[in-house]
DNA sequence: CGATTTCTGGAGCATCAGCTCCAAATCGCT
DNA sequence: AGCGATTTGGAGCTGATGCTCCAGAAATCG
C-alpha cells in the first residue's frame, strides 16, 4: 500500500504515458489540496497536466479513482518531504529540528497552508470509505514513524519508565494536524508552534536527564 | 458577530418565517457536516427540511450565503454545547471533565465524528475567504474561553510563573481539533484521547501543588 | 375586515461536471 | 519497416445542481 499499483490499471505503461500519469496525478493533487476535491474539476486538472479530456479516463476509470491516487501520491510526498528526520525522531534535537521543519515548511506557502492528507481525508471521510480508509493507513504510517522514534528513547532509557511513548506519538501527531488545520484557517503557524512546542516539552520533562525544568 | 443579522435579510420574520429559516439552518448544518458543503446539494436540503426549492433563497440568497449561515449556527451550537464547562476551565478537575465530555461526545455518533467547525473550515478556507475568516473568528472564541480559564490559573498562583497560560491554551485547541480530525478519519476516539491527555498532563506537571508525577 | 406584506409551491432554465466514444497519431518491438 | 498496443484529441451526451419566476396561500396590522 505505498507507491504504485492501484487497481491494476498500470498494466501496461510506456514512458510517455506513465509521464503523462505523473502529470496528472501530480496536478491533480495540488489543485485538489488547494480548492478540495470537489472544489476541483476533472476540466481543471486537464488544463493544468495540459492534457485531452480522455486522457484522465484512460489513465483512471474514474475521478474516484484519481482521488486514490491523489491519495497514494500525497501520502508518499509528505511523509518522504519529511525525510530523514521522520526516520530519526529517537531524540529531543531530532524531535525540535523535525518541528523547525514542519513550521517553516508552513512559512514558505502563505496562501494554502495545511496538511494535503489531513485536508484530503476531512473532505472525504464522510463520503468515500475506501478513501477514509487509505488515508487512515497514511497516517498508520506517519504514526509508526514517530512512534519508532520515542520507543527508541524509551528502550535506551532515556524516558521515564511510568511513560507511554506510544501515546506520546500519537498525540505528537495529533498536535500536529491540529496545528496544521489551524494554520490553514487562521493563516500563521502560531497555533502549530504552540501545539508542537507543548507536547514536545512534555516529552523533554519526561526525559531521565535534567528533569528540572524548560519554560516555554 | 454571534447568532443573528447575518447581512440584514432578517428584516420582516414572522414567527412561521423564523421557524421555517431554522428549519432550514439545522438541517443544512446537519448534512454539510456529515458530507462536507460540496456534498450537500440545495435539494438535500429541502427534502431534510421539508420546504419548497424557493425557500432556500426567499431567506438565504445564495448557496454561499447559506453557507455563512451554517458556520454561526454551528459555531454557536458546539459552544453552547461544551457549557457550563467551558466557560469555567480553571481548575484540573474541570479541564479533565471537559475533556471526558468531548470524548464522551464523540464515542455518541458512531458515524460522522469530528468537528463541524474543523471540516467546514478545512474545506472552505481555500475557495471562500470569507468563510474561512468566519471559522478563524469561532475559533477565537474557543480559544479565548480555554485561555480564561488558564490565565485565572495562572493569576491564582496555580501555575508556576514561568508558564505562558496562553500557548496552553492554543495547544489545548489544537490537542482538540487534531484529535477531532482524527477521530474522524480514524471511527475511534484513541487519537483524541491521546493528545488531550497529554496536554493535560503536561498543565498539570506544570501547577505548583503536588508537582511530583502523574502518569498516563 | 381589508390591505399589505410575507410565505409557500412548483415548474422550469442555463450551466457545468463527469463521463463516453471513436478515430488518428504515436510508440515499442521484432 | 511493419504490426499490434498504447496514447492522444475532441466532439458530444446525460444527469445533476444552482438558481429564477410567478402566482396563490397565509399571516400581520390598522
Amino acid at each position: 500500500m505505498s507507491t504504485e499499483e492501484a487497481t491494476a490499471d498500470a498494466r501496461r505503461l510506456t514512458r510517455k504515458g506513465a509521464a503523462t500519469r505523473d502529470r496528472i496525478v501530480t496536478a491533480a493533487a495540488e489543485l485538489m489540496f488547494e480548492r478540495g476535491v470537489a472544489g476541483t474539476s476533472l476540466e481543471d486538472v486537464q488544463k493544468a497536466a495540459e492534457v485531452s479530456p480522455s486522457q484522465i479516463y484512460h489513465y483512471f476509470g474514474d475521478k474516484r479513482a484519481l482521488v486514490r491516487a491523489v491519495i497514494a501520491f500525497s501520502t508518499d510526498a509528505v511523509l518522504e518531504a519529511q525525510e530523514p528526520l521522520l526516520g530519526r525522531l529517537d531524540s529531543l534535537e531530532a524531535l525540535r529540528a523535525w518541528r523547525d521543519l514542519m513550521v517553516v515548511r508552513q512559512r514558505g506557502r502563505d496562501r494554502a497552508g495545511g496538511c494535503p492528507i489531513g485536508s484530503l481525508g476531512s473532505e472525504l471521510a464522510g463520503t468515500d470509505p475506501v478513501a477514509r480508509g487509505e488515508v487512515a493507513a497514511g497516517f498508520a504510517r506517519w504514526e509508526t514513524s514517530i512512534r519508532d522514534g520515542l520507543r527508541a528513547m524509551y528502550d535506551r532509557g532515556e524516558l521515564r519508565r511510568d511513560t507511554d511513548p506510544d501515546q506520546l506519538a500519537l498525540a505528537t501527531l495529533v498536535a500536529l494536524q491540529g496545528g496544521l488545520l489551524l494554520t490553514r484557517i487562521r493563516r500563521d503557524t502560531v497555533a502549530l508552534e504552540a501545539g508542537l512546542d507543548t507536547v514536545l516539552d512534555r516529552i523533554a520533562a519526561l526525559c531521565v536527564s535534567g528533569p528540572d525544568h524548560n519554560g516555554g
